[in-house]
RNA sequence: CGCGGGGUGGAGCAGUCCGGUAGCUCGUUGGGCUCAUAACCCAAAGGUCGCGGGUUCAAAUCCCGCCCCCGCAACCA
């Protein structure tokens, strides 16, 4: 492409990149639209933009899993990374790179930061003894232990560890950092965070390790090869080493520092502290911003793994409804930096009022009056008022919202510009003006009635990639990266002083709500039938980002609690694992609550051939004297686990609802304690 | 004193940092229109902004105190 434009302003952005021990789920999927939604603003805005994403692989959690399932780390990342780039693929995820923190390039920048950082003498060498927790990989303070166990991971049992290690002097940092976030507040958003960080680095900061002894798996210290990098530390270089720090000056020259890091608010910590202080130890520019967003709730809840229900597959998601749907649901209706809510009853009903009803319904109201009334050709006029105001105002209103970041506010204003041309239409009557003749009032209205449509089309275009291009398409305002979607270029009328404009299939059918309200039992969804063929984002033709395999996931059931079980890629067992489970039938003997504890109760149990105590989250259901002869279904060879100091040989199955209460599995005829249940 | 989030018309939420006529979506009621996906447009009803103090000409918003709800963790094996 060439351009006599001046050069195009750069910004660089980043997601935070992703541990690789589970699979992507709509938390993290979220952190990447977001992000992708702020990258093609800037692109439409004539930015020269790059956003990199990845994943995060130096972990001892990775190397532990590799190795359960049989793998070698690198294959298994390998085969994650695959996973990833898919889920981002089918969400329309627009990056320009990915980076993975076992590749040379960014083991090149981490040599470079370690070496510049050790030559500041910022590094030095001393002891490290502490609780260390297999599961956080890291180091404890007694008093975050609970009972001598880390709160996050109470089944594994804290190591004393005492290690040479390397430490950075972060303590050093202190007043640069607060110097700087004085010198720019806008440097961590939103606002609400910067108090909270300001008030850790004001009550002291404490130099912090950097290196493990003795591991395999990570990158080693340029000056003492028998440690590598402690992964965190590891993990936020991924920023620099994405754009060549250590490979390629003048790549790097070209793009550091980066204009955004769009990050979780859980780990603004390390992005406003110790990588600031990284980068002033090693004589390199701060990043620019740092946006901490919010968290995900499913139904209200903290999505977990230990909640059923609560982990969502996002391809699965777009594939519910589209992509681009689930897009705009994600960016408009929370707002951003804040927590939101995901719930399937929200999500269709957004759609249908704002893509069904008004969007969608626009569309199809204006292509078929450009169709019937003058065959397809809507000569270029003068905007009609008060719509073109309303044009301009959403402009304006557009850009200061996008530009602050309020992705949610930068969308309501494109649907207030919706709301004004389904009322333009109204009271303009162009049905009316067809009939009496008045061609040229006609003729405008027609033609504003369009543009705002294509405005808004244009202004969503960073939301809803592909259904904003398939619009434009049938406005015959098709726009493409050969010149720049651009809030006021159209070489469609330019060229012609018309358009061309087609009326196609209805781009959103409208869910019907199922008659009965109960019905589904699953509440899943509020909707009966969802639409056979509901046309998903067509994959725009961009070079970044490939078309999106129509992913049909299969209707995959709540993933069953607890640790994955060892599974085929299909994610089915075969019938020799679900063997290994041992379910009997045992008869409850006695029971009685755990002395202060508000869900556990310790059961005495009658497994026929043998008696056992089992402690179960039962007690905000049933009452002791309730469950005492109860026949019941337990695993019967789980592994022993001690609950509020009561040991506990095995598990009850019960059924928990979403936020309700366990029910107990029960049968029609109590059968022979011990009996085995297949 | 465990950590965190929240209390704004019937439902779900924004607004609170930086005080100035209380806003959005759904729902309800009445009307309009027929280009459109039973969609769209107009109008109306409906609010002690959790409670009590304070600051102020002015408080949902700032300050002090209190109440309540919900997550998370402690305890769902």
């Amino acid at each position: 492409m060439t351009s006599s434009r001046p050069p195009m302003p750069r910004f660089y952005l980043t997601t935070a990149i992703d541990y690789v021990n589970s699979r992507p789920h709509l938390g993290t999927a979220y952190e990447k639209i977001a992000a992708d939604v702020i990258a093609r603003y800037k692109r439409l805005r004539g930015f020269d933009v790059r956003f990199v994403m990845g994943n995060d692989e130096h972990s001892q959690n990775v190397f532990r899993q590799a190795a359960e399932a049989g793998l070698d780390p690198t294959a298994y990342c390998d085969r994650m990374e695959d996973e990833f780039r898919q889920a981002w693929r089918s969400l329309d995820i627009s990056f320009d790179d990915f980076i993975r923190t076992t590749q040379p390039r960014h083991k090149a920048a981490v040599t470079e930061i370690a070496t510049r950082l050790h030559d500041a003498g910022d590094i030095y060498r001393g002891t490290y003894e502490g609780w260390y927790c297999v599961g956080c990989e890291a180091f404890k303070q007694e008093k975050d232990l609970v009972g001598g166990r880390c709160p996050l991971h109470p089944q594994s049992e804290p190591q004393w560890l005492k290690e040479d290690n390397y430490f950075f002097r972060l303590s050093r940092y202190q007043q640069p950092l607060l110097d700087h976030f004085a010198a720019h507040p806008d440097f961590i958003q939103p606002d609400i965070r910067r108090n909270e960080i300001l008030r850790l680095i004001e009550g002291g900061l404490d130099d912090v390790s950097v290196s493990r002894a003795g591991q395999a798996w990570g990158i080693p210290l340029p000056f003492d090869p028998g440690s590598v990098v402690y992964v965190w530390f590891d993990a936020l270089i991924n920023y620099a080493s994405a754009v060549g720090l250590g490979t390629d000056p003048a790549m790097f020259d070209r793009w550091w520092p980066a204009d955004l890091h769009v990050i979780g608010k859980d780990i603004t910590r390390f992005h406003t502290v110790i990588w600031p202080a990284m980068l002033m130890a090693a004589k390199l520019p701060l990043p620019r911003h740092v946006f901490g967003h919010g968290f995900l709730t499913k139904d209200g809840q903290r999505m977990s793994k230990s909640t059923p229900g609560t982990i969502i597959d996002p391809t699965e998601a777009a594939a519910r409804l589209g992509c681009d749907p689930l897009r705009l649901y994600l960016t408009k209706e929370i707002v951003f930096g804040s927590d939101g809510d995901f719930s399937w009853t929200r999500f269709e009903e957004k759609y249908n009022v704002d893509l069904a009803n008004n969007l969608g319904n626009l569309v199809n109201r204006i292509t078929a009056m450009a169709e019937r009334y003058r065959g397809g050709e809507l000569r270029a006029t003068a905007c009609g008022e008060p719509l073109g105001g309303a044009i301009a105002t959403a402009k304006h209103d557009y850009g200061r919202a996008m530009d602050r970041l309020a992705l949610d506010a930068a969308c309501q204003t494109v649907f207030r510009l919706v709301d004004a041309t389904n009322e333009y239409i109204a009271t303009s009557e162009p049905w009316a003006l067809a009939k009496q003749e008045r061609g040229a009032e006609l003729d405008q209205v027609l033609w504003t009635a369009a543009e705002g449509l294509r405005v808004a089309a244009v202004l969503l275009s960073p939301v809803m990639p592909g259904s904003s291009e398939l619009i434009l398409s049938r406005l015959g305002a098709s726009q493409t990266r050969a010149n720049d979607l651009r809030f006021d270029v159209d070489a469609a009328v330019t060229d012609t002083g018309s358009r061309r404009i087609t009326r196609g299939d209805v781009l959103w059918p409208r869910l019907e709500a199922p008659k009965s309200e109960s019905a589904s039992a699953d509440k899943e969804s509020a909707v009966s039938e969802l639409p056979k063929d509901v046309p998903g984002a067509p994959a725009p033709a961009t070079a970044w980002s490939p078309p999106a395999s129509p992913v049909p996931a299969p209707p995959a059931p709540a993933a069953p609690v607890g640790a994955a079980p060892p599974t085929s890629a299909d994610g089915l067992l075969s019938i020799d694992d679900f063997m290994k489970v041992d379910l009997r039938v045992a008869k409850i003997l006695a029971a009685e609550r755990v002395p202060s504890s508000k869900k556990l109760m310790k059961l005495e149990v009658d497994l026929g051939t043998e008696k056992r105590t089992i402690v179960a989250g039962i007690a905000e259901a049933y009452e002791a004297e309730a469950l005492i002869g109860r026949t019941v279904a337990i695993v019967a060879n789980l592994k022993p686990a001690k609950l509020m100091g009561v040991e506990s040989n095995g598990m009850i199955l019960a059924a928990t609802g979403d936020g309700g209460k366990p029910m107990l599995v029960a049968f029609d005829q109590p059968p022979a304690p011990g009996t085995r249940i297949r």
